[in-house]
DNA sequence: CGGCAGATACGCT
DNA sequence: GCGTATCTGCCGT
């Protein structure tokens, strides 16, 4: 029996190359009996050649996973209270990865709702720190492989560049001019469409 | 919407 | 100690 190909072989590219290819793509995440389907909408990339990236100054405890292999999940821990979510992108022993920014809910809202609160629907999953809020990501899930339950990486067929913006990163000090950040245009679920 | 303050834990100097 | 790939609430526009 032939294998598939591995829908996931894009992921060994740049992460900048990544990063763009990835919106539209969903993740599908099982979690309390509950199944969560959201639409990838906002990422950025970061790579160990970028001085914004934590993979930057090489490999530590916190950062191992994105030295690994792609496909998988780093998760790290900021401002004291929230956690983020990257795809690991590249080749092992090459530290880069792409930040999920913002999706868009496609199933499971009660659910979503719940976990963030009740808010405005345009602010339920338009941030990194809301995103793993609704899909209950933490760093327990460090290191998981997206191939698998409990939360799935579904590919889906790149977006025509008209669709797509391009520009600068958020919340950062270093490498800030360099323009690896990717959004949907006109959806709602951007962060911060005006930037 | 923009600006600001406050909350809060952890990794690294 | 200090800075952080952030969010929220509160204010003014």
């Amino acid at each position: 029996m032939a294998t598939r190909p591995d829908e996931f072989l894009f992921l060994h590219d740049s992460s900048a190359g990544v990063a763009p290819r990835l919106l539209g793509c969903e993740l599908v995440r099982m979690i309390d009996g509950h199944k969560l389907r959201v639409k990838i909408v906002e990422t950025e990339a970061y790579d160990q050649s970028d001085m914004a990236s934590h993979s930057f100054k090489g490999r530590t405890p916190r950062n191992e996973v994105m030295f690994g292999p792609s496909g998988h999940l780093y998760v790290y821990f900021t401002y004291g209270m929230h956690h983020c979510m990257n795809i690991v992108t590249g080749n092992e022993g090459h530290g880069a990865g792409v930040l999920i920014r913002a999706v868009e809910p496609l199933e499971g809202l009660d659910e979503i709702e719940r976990r963030r609160g009740y808010k405005r629907l345009h602010e339920l999953t338009n941030g990194p720190g809301k995103v793993t809020q609704a899909l209950g990501v933490t760093r327990q899930l460090g290191g998981h492989n997206l191939r698998k339950e409990p939360l799935q990486l579904v590919v889906r067929p790149a977006l025509s560049q008209e669709h797509l913006v391009q520009t600068t990163r958020v919340g950062i000090s270093a490498a800030k001019d360099m323009p690896w950040r990717f959004f949907i245009v006109n959806n709602p679920f951007v962060s911060q469409p005006w930037h």
